[in-house]
DNA sequence: ATAAGTAGTCGACGCGTGTCGATGATTTCG
DNA sequence: CGAAATCATCGACACGCGTCGACTACTTAT
């Protein structure tokens, strides 16, 4: 039995014996209906097996119960981070009966942004991977469609977004390390071109994380590598030569972080007895491929998720007067690559 | 300027001086339109800024463009490889004009995911994490949706489906380790529990390994510890016991086999100096997070996901007689984990 | 007793498209 | 030169639902 068609509120009329609009009232409860005829009509639906249909329910009410998630192609792929939260909003969507639809676009291709918005099938926008200076946000901001940043750009008071809190990052790792007896850390941060660039993620983290170090009288020394091995093991030895008394170094670049932890290895350095090591921002799955598993300082990817799918709902639903922003607290996994500074040790 | 309202085909039809059906017409080239006409509703169209309303589209048409991504929710969570090949399903129905709408469903609940198609929102389902009994494929099947497998059932001859060939998987490390020179190979599969459930890439790829190994004359010892890193050690001693002479592991369950690895380097053997090592499914970010890097064969994500997007289209547009089935070939990455067997070394 | 609600229901219309049948205006063909 | 086909266009309707106004039968307040 293919495609059985669809009953539609004219059947369920029929058979309950009422109006098509005393149909609808019953399923919306706009109005009031008697107890009887609401159950002759909820008996009609459960044996004709009706559902409103959707595209009609949207056309009608210009409501679809549909919310874009944009991500952009093309770039750097989606880290297992991503989809963390992807997943998360997704759920949270469901939760208010609103699902996600996902649509890839170039950030710079903002003629099919525009379009997305105009053909009129979602009520709202997610933004992933939100850049400093971000042309789709023009284009919502003047298309009127209620939108959230999962991130946010230099100039983003009046916006609604959620961002990971990268200031605490630096404080937490000094706090943590320095309770440890650290003196003198290391950092493989990310690439240079990033740094000038002003890439959001970088800045936030670095500006805290030498003040606080500094006032912890942490002396602190950061490199930014490419992102590869090679560049990594260069940065490394190289901190090892300017500050051999390193007891500690914080990884913000996957790759190079990889390649400076083969150095170390090389070098018979111990983790964590010669070296502790922290990352940030490494998923699970890659934090535990190392020996020992690398403690990290994470963003709460399902939190980010959530928050961004109910600011946006919020929206949607007419708050229009409050800010709506909210930076997650970082999570701290100690998997064991931290330890006592070696001088404290015995 | 919040909420420009959107341009009817009224509005074009008046601007450019026809009826709307005209519009339509030179929309869709379904009947001719003489050229100047279309020119001059062009141009109405551009400075209306017309975009033809999705929803209406869709109910008029029948055809939203959409498509329902069907993904467990509450089990073992998405992996990095379950998105590489979400994001390139996305990309390949971009191209064709559709939009995947993410939906998260458990696998029993087959209530709601008879409510996703009865309303009649998207034209056809995708549907990941396949188990061997799935008691969506019933559901769907009844409906007269197209859908399509990411993934098969264990009675899929009739089915449309996509899934990596796993039994190419044995033989492509066997082959591969065998050249090598090694004789004698150890395996930390997935947990007994899955091999007596029959879940199909532990089964479909056991098989075939074992066959390929005898044909080979390679001593192959397989174990099934649980998931975790405790389990891993202790199936890996268990090996090296009931097998001294093991020169190659190949790995099947992500702790374990960091488990393994662990008790492996604490015995000092080197690798691939002493003993190669090869991982099934493990996704690239992970694979190198090891030192050294770890020698892979993997599903191709992408691949899968823009097969599985092509073959749903294919359905929908009226292909009902062909058989769409397809097993991905194997993705070998040689990270430099596997290396000649030690009695040929030197 | 009458005015003023209130509960319950119906009919009609609008949302913005796709598409069928009909109508002139041309063109083609025998 | 008349019949038939083709071209270009219009008007009307359907898609399935939300919702407004109106109407009836009561209930409550004055």
């Amino acid at each position: 039995m293919k495609k059985p068609k669809q009953a539609t509120r004219a059947d369920v009329a029929r058979m309950a014996g009422v109006s098509e609009s005393t149909v609808s009232y019953a399923l919306t409860g706009v109005r009031p209906i008697s107890e009887d005829t609401r159950e002759r009509i909820e008996e009609a639906m459960q044996t004709l097996g009706y559902v409103p249909n959707a595209m009609a329910q949207a056309l009608a009410s210009k409501k679809s119960g549909l919310l874009a998630l944009l991500f952009p192609v093309g770039e750097r792929g989606f880290g297992e981070t991503d989809f963390e939260y992807v997943e998360a909003a997704t759920e949270a969507a469901a939760e208010d009966g609103y699902q996600l639809l996902l649509w890839p676009n170039a950030v710079e291709d903002t003629a099919s942004l525009k379009k997305i918005v105009a053909q009129g099938l979602v009520e709202g926008v997610l933004l992933m991977e939100v850049r400093s200076h971000d042309p789709r946000v023009e284009v919502l901001r003047e298309s009127g469609t209620p939108f959230c940043l999962i991130g946010r750009t230099d100039d983003s008071q009046d916006l609604t977004y959620v961002d990971a809190d990268f200031s605490q990052w630096g404080p937490m790792a000094i706090h943590h390390l320095a309770d440890l007896g650290h003196t003198n850390v290391g950092v493989i941060s990310m690439r240079d071109e990033l740094v000038e660039a002003g890439y959001g993620p970088v800045v936030r983290t670095e500006k805290p994380l030498i003040e606080v170090a500094n006032r912890s009288g942490v002396k602190l020394t950061i490199k930014h590598p490419k992102p590869t091995i090679r560049s990594g093991r260069q940065a490394f030895e190289e901190l090892l030569q300017e500050q051999p008394d390193i007891t500690a170094i914080i990884g913000f670049n996957e790759p190079a972080f990889i390649g400076a932890l083969e150095v170390a290895g090389a070098r018979g350095m111990s983790i964590p007895g010669d070296l502790s090591v922290l990352s940030f921002g490494l998923s699970d799955e890659a934090a535990n491929m190392t020996v020992p598993a690398q403690t990290t300082i994470n963003v709460d990817g399902p939190e980010l998720g959530r928050m961004a799918v109910q600011y946006l709902i919020a929206r949607l639903n007419g708050d229009k007067k409050s800010v709506l922003q909210n930076l997650t607290q970082p999570q701290f996994f100690d998997r064991g690559s931290t330890g006592p500074a070696p001088q404290l040790r015995g």
